[in-house]
DNA sequence: TTATGTGCAAAACATTTGCAGGAGT
DNA sequence: ACTCCTGCAAATGTTTTGCACATAA
């Protein structure tokens, strides 16, 4: 189930983890696409998509299903939570302990397998804020 | 900002506030839509989806922001978390205490405002569970 | 009466897919 | 060589929107 064995190393793969691997932030599948453009100017958006999730299965990647309307990937797969902003959309990291001890305290109320939980949490992001704040805001 | 003062109180409004109160499913845009009409044959699709917008918006009911292709709808708005079925896709409810505590947690660990968070539980569902172990699965 | 809401259809997005040709092993 | 992969474009699925008509207050 997480084996990369079958997987080619092409050129395409291989700008598209090293430019996931260049930011912190979690950028879409069309972010990437941007990004990954930049030096492979004739790669298809579709590829893109097919290699982003065909990592993210092969464990590679994180795709995070987060709210908002794309998903987003991240080179960081060490199990963590995000916060999200309701003004821009931005996503970044939350460095909070992991609860390891919550899916069983789920476990208990329901009849799921449980395999695993996330937490996003949402709020302003420090540059929504300031502008929000700004009397050029209105 | 939660104020339901200028909504006019409209056939079909009442009719998807009640189809949504029937079930403790979360239903996603399209199934409410079915579900209403049964009873309103020529309600659209885009008033469907304009009234469970501004009825979240207004905190009459939750817009669930989880995983998966479709964003789904709750009219119970007291907080709770969420777990889906990896398989099936389907969203039930975890009745485990709420952390309140956490939110301070991440604020520590930010400079975003936060305002809340939501824990989304993955697994495998009773019925999805049954189908995998069933010989008659392959 | 009149601002708001509705049905319908088209548009806008995000994502997936079919296929002919291309490239890694 | 032989499979797997890519680019391209079309298809699909979800959600939003413009507009003429309808309706709650």
């Amino acid at each position: 189930m997480e084996s990369t064995a079958n997987m080619r190393l092409t050129t395409q793969r291989q700008v598209i983890l090293e430019e996931l691997a260049k930011v912190t932030s979690h950028p879409t599948a069309n972010e990437v696409y941007d990004m990954v453009r930049r030096r492979l100017p004739r790669i298809g958006l579709g590829t893109v998509y097919r290699n982003l999730d065909l990592m993210a299965e092969s464990g590679m990647i994180l795709k995070i299903e987060v709210g908002g309307t794309q998903k987003r990937f991240d080179a960081t797969t060490s199990p963590h939570y995000h916060i999200r902003c309701l003004e821009c959309g931005r996503v970044n990291d939350i460095d909070m302990d992991f609860q390891t001890d919550i899916n069983t305290a789920a476990a208990n109320e329901s009849h799921y397998q449980i395999y695993s939980h996330h937490i996003e949490f949402t709020g302003v992001c420090p540059t929504c804020t300031k502008k929000a704040d700004s009397p050029l805001s209105n």
